[in-house]
DNA sequence: ACAATAATTGGAATAGTTCTTGATCGAAAC
DNA sequence: GTTTCGATCAAGAACTATTCCAATTATTGT
């Protein structure tokens, strides 16, 4: 559902300006790129795809513009083992299911109310800043309920 | 505790033969680099730790070597962003916990019984092959109790 | 509009890892 | 004991994703 669905209105909603980031137009139309297709796209599927509405824009400003979302916490940077980076606009905070049949990936979310100390042994005074969950498997077609 | 750690007598056996791996000189020698010192070692800092014994041994040999021993499940590979490999003789189910401060990397063990269906919304269908959790924060000193 | 600052480009450079090739090793057959 | 044959090893080349660099261009504040 979440995963490669299509943005809302709401969502598409590119602020001029977030804290200091300046919104360029290679800036503007990456990010509007992430919001139209989120299926997690590597730097080079987004320079694909925004090359038919910027043709001059190169790969190196494709990178620049991503670490510039990423940095401003527009945008999140997935990575799966050594894999290229792949990017992701949604900003909740959330895992990655990779279904290994068919290569999509899609988003998991937390239950409410859960707390990490709720299933890890944390080391004594552990301050957690980030977190990242990744699964791998596959996705049954499973008995679909109509 | 765990990571770091001395092993025991038994954890440093070294079977001749694992599952159709032959347990060359080589292959031995790096088992034995990682588990005399369990502290996350890169490809690298294990070809400058395993020179000393094998002082022919290639880097390519031990990135063939690490692949072989993961690829037999005798140790982990366990990656950090975009960071290099980093590779691990736990095998039991775990986590890692990057202190930021210091750069260590600590083993975190998950709570016995949880399930993950107990904290991700997992899509429907969804069969689990691989769990990677992943920590970033700082390790405050705290109230050390003595 | 102008100066100052920041972003973009294209290509070169880098780092980590994988690939290729020929040499070597080891187990089993002869 | 020698031969055979596949697996492993070593060295370096190649590859890929990403970053860096220097010159150009765009954006913002005055």
């Amino acid at each position: 559902m979440i995963s490669n669905s299509s943005p809302t209105a709401a969502e598409s909603e590119i602020p001029e300006e977030i804290s200091g980031l300046r919104m360029t137009r290679q800036r503007q139309e990456i990010y509007r790129t992430l919001m139209a297709q989120r299926n997690h796209p590597t730097a080079n599927d987004v320079f694909m795809r925004v090359k038919d509405r910027l043709p001059n824009i190169s790969l190196a400003t494709v990178y620049n513009c991503l670490e510039a979302l990423v940095q401003h916490g527009i945008i999140r940077q997935v990575n799966f083992d050594r894999e290229s980076s792949r990017y992701c606009p949604n900003l909740a905070e959330h895992g990655h299911f990779h279904d290994e049949s068919t290569g999509v990936i899609h988003d998991v979310d937390f239950k409410p109310g859960v707390n990490l100390a709720d299933f890890l042994n944390l080391p004594p005074g552990a301050v957690v800043d980030d977190v990242v969950v990744t699964l791998r498997g596959k996705l049954t077609p499973g008995p679909s309920v109509r």
